[in-house]
DNA sequence: CTTCAATTTACAAAAACATTACATTCTTCG
DNA sequence: CGAAGAATGTAATGTTTTTGTAAATTGAAG
């Protein structure tokens, strides 16, 4: 999987815990506090970090915090001995991706890297407030579920992935349905239509845009 | 981790010991006496046991064979106040996992619950509750053995391996039921009413959500 | 032979989808 | 400019697909 990891422990025992654990499977860095951590953080970005709550320098939520600052989507996962620390930390709601208490055995933490890593890379974000999340085919304007179908759902994500771009008519009935694409009902217009009316419940504005003649884009801000 | 560990004890003052230690750490429930024990027990199995020897009614030998006769990998640490008493029990070989004479450290009390934890090999979800244990094939929720058939086992570790992510209905049907995949009949969608029911009755939420169209999701929260 | 898990069957319910028909808008060219 | 034709918008409706579920059947273990 070729991922780089980045553990901030300062726990001796721990850290080997850790690097039992991952060896062979993901490339890991460990890092005894936050100081040293951001130094090589603004140099490389990892594919995930992992980090203890209680460390000797900066705590746990001030990292966590300053690493959102610099990217919006780094998958973080909080570690912590005391569970009650854990509900603070979600209770401040600072964004980690996911939170395990210790002890934990070494084959959940690799599923749960495994599934943070997964979420990450299907994580899909655009512009104006939309969110695509291929995980649970659900699609987000300001945090708040469209609710599409299947359907509406493959067509607003083609035309996000192209969001700045005419998209043909042809091309959204060939990747939407399939091969047998069908020649000519209203069919197409209808979903556009259908996305249109529940964007706009959401609060969206007038985001696709009917090129007549060749297809519909969506509007890239 | 939600770990849930059961204890039985009969002197007030190692009850209140065994309490603040595991305050915050684990979830405790603490019994007096053997038939108190075993009457939850039955119900719902923890992750760990922690056993006196010199009980009121039962001691701590037959406890421990009964608890191996209805789970043979249930983790058991004996404790006891006399080291004579210790080395009987391990000279009976009954199979306890681990040893301890009072007075023991609190400290030395979590190192050895967390050892023979991941020992156990257990696999715990955190978020919702849940605790495969692949050992003996279980579900566990709240503690709550939720008696899966070996398929639903199977069905639910996977979709509960990569909670939050939708699993496909293909996927399912091979990792669950290996490659001589079934084309359509009712099945799959079977076997997840039945897990949805036994869910249920051990008080679980709907953690499994139907994709229409794609398969399901196991409910991250 | 009984039991329990697994599968299949059959049908109900729900959701998604396609289609029709008509309205509207846009284009263009007389 | 303005009317005809073409493309798109949309409401209403009917069909298809997908899923849920109860009950029957199969099949293996004891």
């Amino acid at each position: 999987m070729e991922a780089l990891i980045y553990i901030v422990e300062d726990d001796e025992g721990i850290r080997e815990l850790y690097d039992g654990a991952f060896e062979g499977v993901f490339v890991t860095k460990m890092f005894e506090n936050g100081h040293d951590f951001f130094e090589c953080f603004e140099k490389a970005h990892p594919s995930l970090v992992i980090l203890d709550i209680m460390l000797p320098d900066m705590d746990g939520y001030t990292i966590l915090s300053k690493i959102r600052e610099i990217d919006e989507k780094m998958p973080v996962i909080i570690v912590s001995a005391k569970s009650d620390e854990i509900s603070a930390v979600k209770g401040l709601n600072k964004g980690a991706d996911d939170y395990m208490s210790k002890p934990f055995s070494v084959l959940e933490l690799i599923a749960r890297v495994k599934t943070n890593l997964r979420r990450a890379n299907l994580y899909v974000t655009n512009q104006n407030g939309f969110i695509v999340d291929k995980n649970v085919y659900k699609i987000f304007y300001e945090g708040k579920d469209l609710g599409l179908t299947l359907k509406e759902f493959k067509l607003l994500k083609l035309l996000i992935s192209k969001a700045g771009v005419t998209v043909e008519r042809e091309e959204l009935f060939r990747e939407v349905w399939g091969d047998g694409f069908i020649g000519e009902t209203r069919t197409l217009d209808m979903h556009v239509a259908q996305l249109r009316e529940k964007i706009k419940e959401c609060g969206g504005g007038d985001v696709i845009v009917t090129v007549r003649g060749i297809g519909y884009r969506f509007e890239m801000k």
